[in-house]
RNA sequence: GCGGAAGUGGUGAAAUGGCAAACACACUAGCCUUAGGAGCUAGCGCCGCAAGGCUUGCGGGUUCAAGUCCCGCCUUCCGCACCA
């Protein structure tokens, strides 16, 4: 009775003593050197902003990265797991306004409680390359690349229309804004500003980002679709519209240049500039337009931008077609982008969807140019957008099919200097300028004799001030310390201001995974050869959400940084794994909702494995995961079952008293034992190489424990030899290392083993003892299961057809009907087919 | 509208075209007790006393055999959305 006292499992005890253990052996989960002769493994997880509590998103992704890194490092790989913190940010800067604490402290110490939850969760990082974006040994690098992007004309400045958060007080990147508002304020509609900002010049690599995603074999189809289309690439024609009466053209884009006969209309952008000059000296004109502009801003207001009705009026000037000088109207039209393509189309109402409704709407007139392929006599209706089809009403061209005609319409054009072949891209450079205080100074001067001068690189960093008062003016906060705006020009030696714009956070999870393998550095950002030994990542860990921005921007950078000789690999990772979200309730974990579950809190009731082993076993990892407490309850229960099986055991373990049925023939239930023991390692050990279902891996290892357990008795009888009762119990414990690691470590010990079990070398199955020696198979009458049989395995087609005939439930099916046809799949199955 | 993913018990889910519901949770009954968020035994898709029948969103198809493949539809979630 004491006894059983003794088995209890807590997780409590356990954890706090291996987590004191691991943290007096960072070696354990260090790194290696690069000539240490093993093949290397990179897993990565996206580095969390330090908010200061992690939330059960990050538990999931960082138990799945834990678990692959734990088998890798057993199955010998020098392993980088390393972690780091996104700390610059909006939230840093909201703190220091609420609580009057300075960003820095507050990050600072929101890092500190959030390593302390990671260091109670298990996880085993290795804390000598962790990163931390704000500090400038980190961020000096972020403006050492800004001034060699600068140096290749990468880097930029220009005056544009930005978008502005009034809630944030600063400029959103396009991907920051979503449905026009801002996306840390879902309800704060986005303005559109002037102002001089810095870009960085991503649309250079618009085409190698597209094309490369096809070599992204590794990534999610999804991931890849979502760049693709952001990136939106589309190849077609520019043509210049003459303007009448004027000596301005217009140019347009066209992916359809084949229907250019049938344009009926000019379309300008409202903020075209063409439409300012129409309106100078057009007060009633002007009027019309401005109303367009606002009921755009209500539109995006109600946030339904793409739903919004087409509206347009006529400037009274006409625009003439190149190609034949017909004399089409210039309007002006809220559907027309400006900042897409040359912000102006040609409207060919014929075949295109949204200038048929927009015509239809202002009697403008509708031409068909393009006429179904030759045997369809059926009149197609309007519009015809189809691109299979032969070209009519369109003087010399008629009769050319549309892909034909369209390379001579661009080839007539580019010869007669009105027009040419174009590719066009969604994508738009990517601003980085934020007037925040809490992020990386962006390394510029400005000179009042000399202009803009960048920071020699040996006056980098350009440390962020720490004494500054936070406050919700707009502008940069920066610009209010005069200690950081009046320096003295580099060239000349007088009077200059620095620049007091920072750089968006996404600037520094662009490249953190390169500083990882040399986080210390002091003269670099890293050291080339130790990146080209373990890049590129092989497995990158995260939420989807990162889909577009991040993901975008860090093959942005490594495309950069292998222009600037720095890395030799094209792409930072090969594999991208993007898990699910955690839901409870049937919605996204959120404050508003109530519905969050706090780590800690788990951890606390039933223990870290029990909270990360559920975090794997309740979905696979790539589904949303529903948080279900009683099912962490269950998961503790397991590793309690675990625990005492194995505390019971060890004894026999080691006493070593069975050992003289070694050499008898080994029972039933051990050989029984064994083979379920090697057909979970088989199984577990396949999933780690791609399948990733961890969750039917955690249900494996139960299944083998049930067993187990279930022939307790015969265990206590001495039917399992000692030899083979220690196979079992090291394997399961081996088996459990990567999804529950403190248990694992415990029952190690408990085993009698001294070295760290994550060093101790993954199980490998053995077939031989994984086979089993009769095989189930069913007995179908057309397809409907009958009954199911039993053979030796190995059984031959004959044996299984005889055993399936020889039973009696089957020979009563059977009684007064032929069997036409016997299917016997060998192993699998024996189907009768009767008539 | 375009693109992607998904729809299976009360719940989370499992199933290289070959026994649907493994493994858990919840629930029910019982046992045990140091009364614990403990342990053990048994049951648990639906209809039916049973024999048996039915069952993977709906409708077709391919196949000896379909949750799985093909075609059409419905629903939900996610991303993009007037992109010329």
């Amino acid at each position: 009775m004491a006894e059983e006292k003794e088995f209890r499992y807590d997780p409590a005890a356990i954890e706090t003593k291996w987590q004191e253990r691991w943290a007096a052996n960072p070696a354990l989960y260090a790194a290696e050197p690069t000539d240490s002769g093993k093949p290397k493994f990179y897993v990565l997880e996206m580095l969390p902003y330090p908010s200061g509590q992690l939330h059960m998103g990050h538990v999931r992704n960082y138990s799945i990265g834990d678990a692959l890194a734990r088998h890798m490092w057993m199955r010998g790989y020098n392993v980088l797991h390393p972690m780091g913190w996104d700390a610059f940010g909006l939230p840093a800067e909201n703190a220091a306004l609420k609580n009057n604490t300075p960003p820095r402290e507050w990050t600072l110490s929101n890092i500190a409680a959030m390593k302390r939850q990671m260091q109670r969760l298990g996880l085993g990082y290795d804390w000598a390359t962790e990163v931390t974006t704000c500090l400038p040994d980190y961020y000096r690098w972020n403006q050492w690349f800004f001034l060699r992007m600068y140096e290749k004309g990468l880097a930029y400045r220009k005056k544009s229309k930005v978008n502005w958060c009034p809630e944030c007080a600063t400029v959103l990147a396009n991907e920051q804004v979503i449905d026009g508002k801002c996306w840390r304020h879902e309800d704060t509609i986005v303005e559109q500003r002037d102002l001089v900002q810095w870009f960085f010049r991503i649309t250079h690599y618009a085409q190698e980002l597209v094309e490369g995603l096809d070599k992204l074999e590794g990534w999610p189809e999804k991931v890849r679709t979502m760049q693709r289309n952001w990136i939106g690439r589309s190849e077609g024609t520019e043509v210049d519209f003459g303007v009448e009466n004027r000596s301005d053209k217009i140019r347009v884009f066209t992916t359809r240049v084949d229907t250019i006969f049938g344009a009926t209309s000019v379309q300008l952008a409202p903020e075209h500039p063409l439409v300012a000059e129409f309106t100078a000296n057009d007060p009633k004109l002007k009027t019309e337009v401005t109303r367009l502009v606002e009921e755009q801003g209500r539109a995006r207001e109600a946030g339904d931008v793409g739903g919004i009705d087409k509206h347009g009026v006529p400037t009274g000037h006409f625009a003439l077609n190149p190609y034949n000088g017909e004399r089409v109207p210039i309007w002006v039209a809220n559907y027309v982008l400006m900042d897409y393509g040359t912000g102006a189309i040609m409207s060919v109402p014929g075949h295109d969807e949204r200038d048929f409704e927009f015509a239809t709407k202002y009697g403008i007139p509708v031409r068909r140019v393009i006429a179904p392929p030759a045997p369809n006599v059926e009149e197609p209706s309007m519009p015809f957008v189809s691109e299979d089809g032969v070209l009519v009403n369109s003087g010399r061209y008629d009769g050319m099919t549309c892909s034909a005609a369209q390379k001579q319409l661009q080839e007539s054009a580019a010869r007669q200097g009105f027009g040419e072949a174009k590719i066009t891209f969604r994508l738009k450079d990517w601003g980085v300028s934020r007037q925040r205080y809490w992020g990386t100074p962006i390394p510029m001067i400005h000179c009042e004799r000399d202009g803009l001068i960048p920071v020699p690189d040996d006056q980098l960093p350009v440390i962020l001030p720490a004494q500054i008062e936070i406050t919700q003016q707009g502008g940069s906060p920066l610009s209010r310390v005069p200690d950081f705006v009046n320096v003295s020009c580099p060239k000349c030696g007088g009077p200059a201001r620095r620049e007091t714009d920072t750089m968006d956070t996404f600037v520094d999870s662009s490249w953190y995974f390169y500083r990882y393998t040399d986080a210390k550095n002091g003269s670099a950002p890293f050291d080339p050869a130790r990146v080209r030994y373990w890049f590129p990542i092989d497995q990158y860990i995260g939420g989807v959400e990162h889909a577009i921005l991040h993901l975008i921007y860090s093959r942005f950078w490594t495309k950069v940084m292998r222009d600037l000789g720095l890395v030799r690999n094209d792409e930072p990772a090969r594999r991208l794994f993007t898990q699910g979200m955690v839901i409870k309730d049937g919605a996204k974990m959120s404050k508003s909702k109530g519905n969050v579950v706090s780590p800690d809190d788990m951890v606390a009731r039933y223990g870290a494995d029990a909270t990360r082993m559920y975090a794997l076993f309740a979905a696979p990892p790539d589904r949303d995961l529903d948080w279900q407490e009683d099912g962490v309850a269950g998961v503790s229960r397991f590793l309690g079952r675990v625990w005492r099986l194995t505390a019971k055991y060890a004894p026999l373990v080691h006493s070593g008293t069975q050992n003289q049925t070694e050499t008898q023939r080994v029972e039933p239930v051990a050989q029984k034992l064994r083979r379920k023991l090697h057909q979970t390692i088989a199984k577990i050990t396949q999933d780690f190489q791609g399948r990733w279902h961890f969750n039917t891996c955690v249900a494996a290892i139960m299944e083998l424990v049930n067993e187990i357990q279930a022939a307790d008795a015969q265990i206590a009888a001495g039917e399992v030899p000692s030899p083979i009762l220690a196979e079992l119990l090291r394997n399961l414990v081996l088996l459990l290392a990567p999804f529950a690691p403190f248990v694992a470590a415990e029952l190690w010990e408990e085993l009698g083993e001294k070295g760290a079990i994550l060093r101790a070398p993954w199980p490998v199955s053995n077939p031989e003892l994984a086979r089993e020696d009769e095989i189930e198979f069913p007995v179908q009458i057309n397809g409907k299961l009958v009954i199911v049989v039993r053979v030796p395995a190995g059984s031959d087609s004959k044996t299984m057809e005889a055993a399936a005939l020889a039973d009696e439930k089957v020979a009563a099916r059977l009684a007064g009907k032929t069997v036409a046809k016997t299917i016997v799949v060998p192993g699998k199955l024996v189907n009768l087919v009767v008539k």
